[in-house]
DNA sequence: TTAGGATTTG
């Protein structure tokens, strides 16, 4: 406790110093004393202002007055305080306070002839062990005021509604999101974190130090931190927190009734009473207030395309080349699927050679890319790691029957994706560990007693998987929804006739395209039937930025259907934007009923709004009224849903037609309603596959075009749905098993039709499959 | 300085 206010109730101070420490006299505080569990007590008489020094440093001169030797010619010293302790001293320190001063170095007084103080003054500060404590008498100061304990701790803390821009704070908090620390692209580790207190305001904080050791230890959300001198700043409309000098973190185990010990590379830190009290309420304020439930899963819980943190123990590492780094870790669990192996040369493979042949079907490999690489390469071998939001993917190599899954650690640090160190001590750790100790080797090496594995939950054993498959391959794994009374035609027929013609056929699913499912995701337009790639979120921020230089027009503010309210940003740029809220018998609704319409805004605060307010249309200012972006841009964003126009077909009318839907009983705001208002013909999201299909007469490839009735799963949410991705690739594996022969593949049932396509050059026959979707059993 | 939460497509 290098600092502490201490309050005197009714003359005496609650909390004695230590009993080590003994009162050294004005005149004994010379050169050449022994001032070790010596202090020294003054009253302030003079304060100067806190100042830096050249190199940045704090520093602060105090006077203080020996009550003692009133009387004597020399009766004052100066005190010079530097650092955190200077700061922290200058917040709290009033003239008339009693000052007691332990640790401190003795020196030379310079000014001792001009000042005719003490011929020595006393240095203090935390790197040299000092102590100071401030006795105050109740009212005289801020702090004392509002202390309700009679030991107030120096520190006070702000709560996440009262931050206020271009202050230092003290504050605690609640994780609710973390980056670990990674390597920035400057000098420094980088580790983001955001923070929620009971005030229910959140705070981002973007932590940098040079020092690994000095970051905050978060191991998972729901811990909770305290932050000393974190500076507070304004940044895209928002509070935003960032490590100012002198910035120290203490992190503890947000688990209701878990013991609170503080991580922290700190050696000095004050820590009491009080707040053990703050720690325990956040607890219990983040147990019923906060969802921690994060991605965690185990090896033996993995599917194919999933992000998921993972805690395991470090086997063996690799390099493998520039921008990707192998590791090879276990948890204990076997992994249900084939699991790939990253060919590395064996001199570049780092681990203990026996264990890794010993726990060859357990480990499993996980390739590191670009930023992560510089940390992966610095793990110890044997360390317990928590790697956070892993990729598994499904892939066959050419050479290989079945598929198998592979674990990937992207570059970037989206999602806070990264790898952590847990230390021995660390809970989880000492689970693992315990786990990994009682794991018998030799059973894991008995794929047999292995293979009966849970598969997702729907087969318990390996006998309930293989009357599965049979089921597959008798019943078909497609229907169709109409045309039941047909017969089935022979593919080889199908091939010999002229088009157009409808076929029922039967059919194995040999191979499709794209085998990259999200590449299947197209826009189409059923007006002009063209087809196009779903643009990338840098066109549209290239647009959205374009349209930011068109000033909003003040005379389009405030209409009979909408509110205007414009606003500057804080930020250097002191950008404008302008929010149209559309109303509704001339009143506002709830947000998540509202459609607006923004002026001005980048395009992450466009993502920001959909995330509250039903419907966002970016718009620009005409002379005489508001319009839509340029038609490469979504003309309306829904939840995470983005809708485009076909610039082919569309005519868009000016905004003012929305006001006839804003005017209706009950405004749905549908997305073809509100395209058909602005003239806009809505491109729809669309699957688009070939699938080569065979039967024992022949085969033809046959073009699926789905927005949802093939797959039954909606085409506009597949790219933003990672589940969604996971279903259709579970799909695929069930109509297309992967590395079977062709006997053992399962049954399709389709309707085709066959139609022809003429240029100048050639006669083309194409055929597209309708009227047909996936098994139910088989979803 | 760095990053400023909001998955890659190796």
């Amino acid at each position: 406790m290098p600092v502490q206010l201490v309050k005197i109730i009714k003359g005496k101070s609650e909390t004695p110093l230590p009993s080590h420490l003994q009162e050294e006299d004005l005149n004994h505080l010379q050169e050449g004393f022994d001032h070790t569990n010596k202090y020294f007590q003054g009253v302030v008489i003079l304060s100067y202002p806190l100042t830096k020094l050249g190199d940045g440093t704090d520093f602060l001169k105090v006077v203080l007055q020996d009550l003692n030797n009133l009387c004597s010619r020399v009766n004052s010293i100066n005190i010079l305080i530097y650092g955190k302790m200077a700061e922290d001293c200058a917040k709290i320190l009033r003239q008339g306070d009693t000052f007691v001063v332990a640790g401190f170095k003795l020196a030379k007084s310079p000014t001792a002839r001009v000042d005719g103080r003490h011929s020595c003054h006393l240095e203090v500060s935390e790197e040299a062990g000092s102590a100071i404590y401030i006795y105050t008498k109740p009212g005289t100061t801020a702090a004392s005021e509002t202390a309700s304990v009679s030991v107030a701790p120096k520190y006070v803390y702000t709560s996440l509604n009262h931050l206020k821009d271009g202050t230092i704070v003290n504050l605690y908090g609640v994780v609710k999101f973390f980056k670990p620390p990674y390597v920035s692209k400057g000098t420094d580790y980088c580790s983001v974190v955001t923070l929620v207190d009971p005030s229910n305001v959140k705070l981002t904080c973007t932590l940098f130090n040079g020092n690994l050791d000095s970051l905050p230890k978060i191991y998972k959300v729901g811990d909770i931190v305290r932050f000393h001198r974190i500076k507070i700043r304004e940044y895209n409309g928002q509070m935003q927190g960032i490590t100012s000098a002198g910035f120290a973190s203490l992190t503890f185990d947000g688990t209701v009734g878990a013991p609170i010990v503080p991580r922290t590379s700190s050696k000095v830190y004050t820590f009491m009473n009080e707040e053990q009290k703050t720690i325990e309420e956040l607890r219990v304020w983040a147990a019923s207030n906060l969802s921690i439930s994060g991605p965690a899963a185990k090896l033996s819980g993995v599917q194919p395309m999933m992000f998921f943190d993972l805690t395991c123990q470090l086997v063996g590492k690799a390099k493998v080349d520039g921008s990707s780094f192998l590791l090879k870790v276990w948890d204990g669990t076997k992994c249900p699927y084939p699991t790939w192996k990253v060919p590395v040369e064996a001199r570049d493979l780092e681990g203990e050679k026996v264990l890794l042949h010993q726990l060859r079907n357990l480990t499993v490999d996980i390739l590191v890319y670009d930023n992560h690489v510089p940390l992966a390469k610095s793990l110890k071998i044997g360390s317990f790691l928590r790697i956070y939001s892993i990729h598994t993917k499904q892939a066959n190599a050419d050479n290989e029957e079945v598929s198998h899954i592979e674990f990937h650690l992207h570059g970037g640090t989206c999602y806070g994706r990264g790898i952590g160190v847990l230390p021995e001590s660390n809970p989880d750790a000492k689970e693992l560990k315990a786990f990994l100790e009682s794991v018998d080797l030799a059973e894991s090496q008995d794929m047999e007693s292995m293979s009966s594995v849970d598969l997702d939950g729907t087969f318990s054993n390996i006998s309930d998987l293989e009357s599965h498959l049979q089921r597959c391959q008798q019943l078909p794994v497609t229907v169709l929804t109409d045309h039941q009374d047909l017969n089935n035609t022979e593919l080889k027929t199908v091939v010999n006739s002229m088009a157009p013609q409808q076929y029922r056929i039967r059919a194995k699913l040999r191979t499709y395209k794209p085998q990259k499912l999200y590449q299947s995701v197209k826009l189409h337009c059923s007006k002009c039937n063209s087809l196009q790639e779903v643009p990338d979120g840098d066109d549209f921020d290239f647009i959205v930025q374009g349209s930011a230089v068109t000033a909003s027009n003040p005379e389009l503010h405030n209409t009979s259907w909408y509110d205007s309210v414009t606003w500057t940003t804080q930020d250097q740029k002191q950008r404008k934007i302008t929010i149209h809220f559309v109303k509704h018998d001339e009143m506002l609704q709830q947000p998540e009923d509202t459609l607006l319409m923004i002026e001005g805004g980048t395009l992450k605060e466009v993502y920001k709004l959909t995330k509250r307010f039903k419907c966002v249309i970016p718009v620009r200012s005409t002379e005489d009224d508001l319009e839509l972006l340029d038609l490469s841009a979504p003309f309306l964003l829904q939840g995470n849903i983005k809708y485009y126009g076909c610039k082919q077909c569309s005519t868009p009318k000016p905004v003012k037609s929305l006001s006839s839907i804003a005017a209706e009983q009950r405004p749905s705001w549908e997305p073809t309603e509100i395209a058909q208002a602005l003239g806009i013909e809505l491109l729809q999201y669309a699957l688009i596959m070939k699938f080569t299909l065979v039967d024992r007469t022949g085969a033809l490839n046959a073009y699926l075009l789905d927005y949802e009735k093939f797959f039954q799963i909606p085409a506009s949410e597949i790219l933003t749905n990672n589940f969604l991705q996971q279903k259709m690739q579970m799909t695929m594996n069930t109509l297309c098993p992967p590395g079977r022969k062709l006997d053992d593949l399962p049954w399709l049932e389709c309707f085709i039709k066959s139609y022809n396509v003429r240029d100048e050059m050639k006669h083309q026959v194409y055929y597209q499959i309708f009227d047909t979707t996936v098994a139910e059993d088989v979803v």
